[in-house]
DNA sequence: ATTGGCACTCGGTTGGCGAGAGTGCTGGAG
DNA sequence: CTCCAGCACTCTCGCCAACCGAGTGCCAAT
């Protein structure tokens, strides 16, 4: 009993499965894949592969299906790399280079992966605190409000509103934004504190306190983990026919509206290198047991990870397709991203 | 055969039928409506009803229905306005309040929307064209490249690259910068152009070009038909078992992935005055025709329309609980935006 | 105009039956 | 030791028939 050849059922099994989303039989099995076996010695390895968990039958009289394990297996060691073809190559990268500013490119990199895998995407903007500061800008309202804008090399903006007791003057404004934006220039923006500090206590008396004041909303806006923003696009793909979902999507759909946990998984699995893949039971988000994720770090081009963007469906997915997917955009965005 | 009582024999059968979402018959609308008269009496009543166009019965030997139109009357006429509840209202004050940015206010705004009513919420941010210009910024980026910043007066922040071909020294920018503000101060973003004219105008020749271009990117930013941003939230509601669509939920999700023309929709059937109901087929959107939407505006305190927000759910839905809940948010919301 | 009575219609449910697909097992061949 | 053909067994699914109940429409009586 050939180990090599049970590794093959279970690759056929899972590829025969993802296509036509049918338990799939022995007899089946031998018309479609040339094993060069017959469908009884098929069923051995197939007892052989049940007992070691990496398939199961939904009822006695059925074919079987990949289990969470079987589909580990076959992400981990069966699965072709499938490289994306020239076409959708191209239409990442015109599609991408034609948005305008940030936003832009956040949901069209989203647009593009639901498009893509013809599932639910996630895109995270780029980390606040993983960002560095391009420039801040401190711009007076009309009453005694000052108007703190943050502007990140990412290309993210933030703002805040700031009560000033005290008036100010333009002079003294423009002076405070000077030295702001030279203490900060080129610091990653958790690191910015303390370039604050410095400037606040060289300030003269009568402003240190308006400094302080636009120091910790600054650093107290990008540390906010709250302001950690995802986009999410192609929802409908849940609904076409192709998925059927045991316990219906409700609890798919719930879980993606829980957008702060939502982010703290893909955060968890996602190592800075390269493309990680969640599969069923392995997500620890109940709503997300019947899927799969398939998440990649992306960032500017020197390889730092500012952000993540992922693609989620039924862990019976086609995953090298998805996985193509996912780095190839995870890569352009990469280039395009300002820096 | 008294008219008025026919309209009573409506309201209770649409008021049952959102609750129980079953067809109601004779026997229990008699049972739970103190009408005064017999089940045969109101099955005549439901025959006039049906007669007209008002109800329906799914198949022969199944209680009524109301259609779109009966549905359309019900709104228009028959619906007692139910104001929320003091802790309703409470909820909405304080966690509008808590907002710290427009991004927050709009998010928050659509889970209030998505909750108060159960279904999903559209909210738009306030659109460009029809805000004010609180600041303009020009920030120079390492090489070539600038970066404009226009802050509205409803607190949006837009960004665009500009690539500059000749040097500028930060004098110029200076410069440029104050009369762009001061030429634009108070004005809507629509009437900019023309003031933009006198300013490029006024420069001295070697700095037109950079004027005019800068002018450029404003104007064409502001008028992109494509900035007008929408947030979806609430797609979980759709999925709630109390939520039947007849197709399914896809064409509904699929309709409310086309952004720019379910804004269109929003934006047709929004009058300035007070909140509108599109109610099953008289949305011109085919993906919603079993979806009724109910919006408002909301604007600065003044009464202008700056942006649409709305509630979407089956036809069957509380529509005097939806349009008191869309209508209370409007109104909060319009009061709490930076004005 | 209203009402009680009555025959009728039709959808939903239940139970039984047969076909089909797939399995596990066993015994024999290479 | 591996592979394979054959066979009995199990279970789902689709189909059909029968039944039940809810609700209607109509009519005659008040």
């Amino acid at each position: 009993m050939s180990e090599e050849r049970r590794l093959d059922v279970l690759r056929a099994i899972v590829e025969d499965y993802v296509r036509t989303r049918e338990p799939v039989g022995s007899r089946i099995l031998t018309e479609r894949h040339r094993l060069g076996v017959s469908p009884a010695t098929v069923r051995n390895d197939m007892a052989a592969l049940e007992e070691a968990g990496l398939i199961a039958q939904p009822h006695t009289s059925a074919g079987r299906i990949p289990t969470d394990k079987g589909y580990r297996l076959f992400v981990d060691q069966l699965a072709e790399v499938r490289p994306l073809t020239v076409p959708q190559k191209r239409a990442i990268e015109t599609f991408l280079s034609e948005a305008v500013d940030l936003d832009d490119v956040v949901t069209r990199a989203g647009r593009l992966i639901a498009q893509l895998t013809g599932q639910v995407a996630v895109v995270q903007y780029p980390s606040l605190r993983r960002s560095g500061l391009r420039h801040l800008e401190l711009v007076p309202t009309a009453e005694g409000r000052l108007l703190v804008v943050v502007i990140t090399d990412t290309g993210r903006v933030e703002q805040r509103f700031l009560d000033v007791p005290v008036g100010m003057d333009d002079g003294t404004l423009g002076e405070l934004r000077a030295r702001f934006n030279a203490a900060a220039a080129g610091h990653r923006l958790t690191e910015i504190g303390t370039a604050f500090e410095r400037v606040t206590e060289a300030m003269p008396d009568e402003h240190r306190a308006l400094a302080t004041a636009v120091a910790e909303v600054v650093t107290a806006a990008l540390g906010e983990e709250s302001e950690e923003r995802i986009v999410l696009t192609g929802q409908a793909n849940l609904a076409r026919s192709s998925m059927r979902f045991e316990q219906g999507l409700r609890p798919v759909l719930e879980a993606l509206e829980e957008q702060v946990v939502l982010l703290g998984l893909l955060t968890d699995m996602t190592d800075d290198a390269g493309v990680a893949v969640s599969i069923g039971h392995e997500n620890r988000l109940a709503g997300l047991t019947e899927t799969s994720v398939v998440t990649s770090g992306y960032g500017s081009s020197d390889g730092d990870t500012v952000a993540i963007l992922s693609s989620i469906g039924p862990t019976r997915m086609d995953y090298p397709g998805t996985i193509a997917a996912v780095r190839a955009v995870a890569r352009y965005l990469s280039r395009v991203l300002p820096s």
